[in-house]
DNA sequence: TAGATTGTTAATCGATTAACAATC
DNA sequence: TAGATTGTTAATCGATTAACAATC
């Protein structure tokens, strides 16, 4: 990281993208690009590209472009998809066991080293390779294996103990699914994304009736 | 719909949780509230709560505040939560499974009614009380049941196929799970939002890395 | 009425885009 | 070298916050 400001949030968000689409690239064999090539794949405008990529150092080169492999392993080192965080799943409903065997954690940096569900019928388990143990392990779990992400799929009366157990258990990330807003703001050095599926339907909800709207009164 | 200007992307991203946390509210038996007690629960400031609901009516009472009970009526009408809107589920792998029997659709103004799956074996298994079908059908049920909002469990190959067909069949939301990337750009008047829980996972490991290296170098 | 709080305008802040000099 | 494209500064745009008059 080269330069010494502090990155907006807006820039971080995107990073992940651009690195997916760096991925795609390297598939088709593709070595080098352009800011305007790329911009042009992505729907987005080379000015910004340029102006993100720049936020952490000059990965280009004028004249050429981007070398795409080495622009993948800096945006990669950045998120630090190299690491192996260990995390914990809470809560091995249907969207916790979907989140334990679908998703390929080694790719983004992680690994899923534990479950727990108070589900009693649950223990012993095995979902991702990982067995299901019962709550009562989860602190002695915690202290010996230091998890730092924790996937919350639980009810939403659960969540906000749980969080602050697990804060207190040393997790400095949650994943959290459950209908609980989990309050950044009290939990200095912790990174908090609230997903919440319900809001993102929502957002399409409404964009189906903003649509039928304007096709009803198309004078604008 | 009182005013009559075009509400901006971060308005509307914000609705969904005003409407979860007036629902609280009122689950909590609070029958008023001002814009400053809301924002300090939401962790927001209330100025950016005014201007929010301004865009679509007076909704508060000067002097007063809000109605909860009113206001999240107001919102959720907004929202379309009310709508039946028809969904699909494409892909009845882990994920599409989760999908088809975690959520309450009733509850963000939708109906799933139809899960299809190219796994023939699939065929007949009941998820969240909806039948899978072999995509075969496909065409035929959309022609019928002509749903609007399709969800893809499926891979990132298949996508951009069955996404083309389904637009060309009437679809007008996609909530995108797989992993490529729908191009709003290309489809006028269709909504799309792509997910991408991998993005999710990779902004919460740059922040566990960003937050260890300003402990490492807190001079800031 | 007096106090409170909205609705709305104005000021600020931050993010995006445009432009262009630097340079490969 | 000439052409291309970056890195970076300046201009624009939009979103957020502050302030306050309107009004319940």
């Amino acid at each position: 990281m080269s330069k010494n400001e502090k990155i907006s949030n807006s820039v971080i968000r995107r990073l992940p993208r651009y690195y997916r689409f760096l991925g795609e690239l390297l598939n088709e064999g593709i070595t080098k690009i352009s800011s305007r090539e790329l911009a042009e794949r992505m729907s987005v405008t080379a000015s910004q590209i340029r102006q993100d990529l720049n936020c952490f150092g000059g990965f280009g080169q004028q004249g050429y472009g981007y070398n795409v492999s080495e622009l993948r392993g800096e945006i990669g080192a950045i998120l630090g998809v190299n690491e192996d965080h260990a995390a914990i799943l809470i809560g091995a409903g249907n969207l916790g066991r979907a989140l334990a065997v679908h998703l390929d954690y080694g790719r983004y940096g992680c690994r899923l080293c534990g479950i727990f569900d108070s589900n009693e019928n649950l223990k012993g388990e095995i979902l991702g390779g990982v067995k299901v143990s019962p709550m009562s392990e989860l602190e002695s779990f915690c202290i010996k294996n230091k998890p730092i992400i924790a996937m919350l799929c639980i009810p939403k009366d659960a969540a906000p103990e749980i969080c602050e157990k697990l804060t207190e258990l040393g997790v400095k990330a949650f994943w959290n699914f459950s209908h609980y807003d989990i309050p950044q703001k009290n939990l200095p050095g912790v990174t908090v994304e609230n997903v919440h599926l319900g809001d993102s339907l929502m957002y399409l909800c409404y964009g189906i009736n903003d649509k039928r709207a304007s096709d009803e009164k198309p004078e604008n």
